[in-house]
DNA sequence: TAAAATTATTAGGCTTACCTAATTATATTA
DNA sequence: TAATATAATTAGGTAAGCCTAATAATTTTA
């Protein structure tokens, strides 16, 4: 298994990769914010596990392996990130937190939390009234005034 | 400021003495799930940082400032885990998950994942009924037919 | 209260993932 | 193509958090 470390080496080469068509020591370093050596270091134990392509002075591609992995924890962090903008948290935090939480949840935990993103887009108006409710309570703390609306379900 | 794993102590060293009146080297080490020595070199850390009263050969307690940092993460431990329980994962996983989740989500993060489980319990009926409805979709993969049910909000 | 059992600590090591400084390889330009 | 610049690697080190084995303190029991 991958380490959380090898795993957001293995998420920065996929979005390197699909970014900028390759993935270089030096990308990979600033994308996430280490030095060059640790680099280096991290495609060789990539490498002898079999998750990447990797020759000396050459930028690396992934490997079958390597690319499901890294699709696997590129889903899951999606799918965090949308969840914590449900919640009102900014795209740039939502995205930071993603990043950590991404490899410490469960395969259970990871799969009701798709199952939870997927019943919020397969709402009718997009956009489920009980998450306006909670855009209003987050705001102003409490719910919002009862309306006696019944006119629900056929869009307002 | 505290590391994930000496957070991981101090809220152990705080169930601890919730829970046995005490909290002891072989206790921790047990809750956990480390050896002995790991627990007295960390407790020389969290003393040294200011966390915890501790002298060799005795039981350790919080200090003002150890004990707010363990409520504190004890609290977004809570809030994760009824999170987690909400989007029917189970108690045992949920829990699991809190426990590495916690040290992961900024502070913009926790207050929006507080507000939320605010939300849902103040909920007039409890439990609101998307969350039904999330819980149909959650075990059939759709949504639960529509019922051109109008009674809403006076309880079902 | 002395011997045995338990509990905790010290000593010494390991692994992971980083770092800086020095070196080597590749690429660019005069 | 030789000199320079850039990019990547190697060498050698650090800190955190864990470990086992050995030792020391405390507690229990005969």
């Amino acid at each position: 298994m991958a380490t959380q470390s090898l795993e957001d080496y293995l998420e920065a080469i996929y979005n390197s990769l699909n970014r900028r068509g390759h993935a270089k020591t030096n990308e990979i370093a600033s994308d996430l914010g280490v030095k060059a050596p640790s680099v280096t270091e991290m495609f060789d134990k990539l490498r002898k596990k079999g998750f990447i392509n990797y020759e000396k002075y050459e930028g690396v591609t992934l490997t079958k392996r390597g690319r499901e992995v890294a699709k696997d924890v590129s889903e899951v962090h999606e799918n965090i990130k949308k969840f914590l903008e449900l919640l009102q948290v900014s795209p740039e935090q939502a995205d930071e937190d993603a990043c950590k939480v991404e490899h410490s949840l469960s395969e259970e935990s990871i799969v009701q939390l798709n199952k939870f993103i997927d019943f919020v887009e397969s709402c009718p108006e997009g956009e489920a009234r009980w998450l306006k409710h909670f855009d209003y309570f987050s705001e102003h703390g409490e719910l919002p005034p009862a309306t006696g609306d019944k006119s629900h379900e056929q869009g307002e």
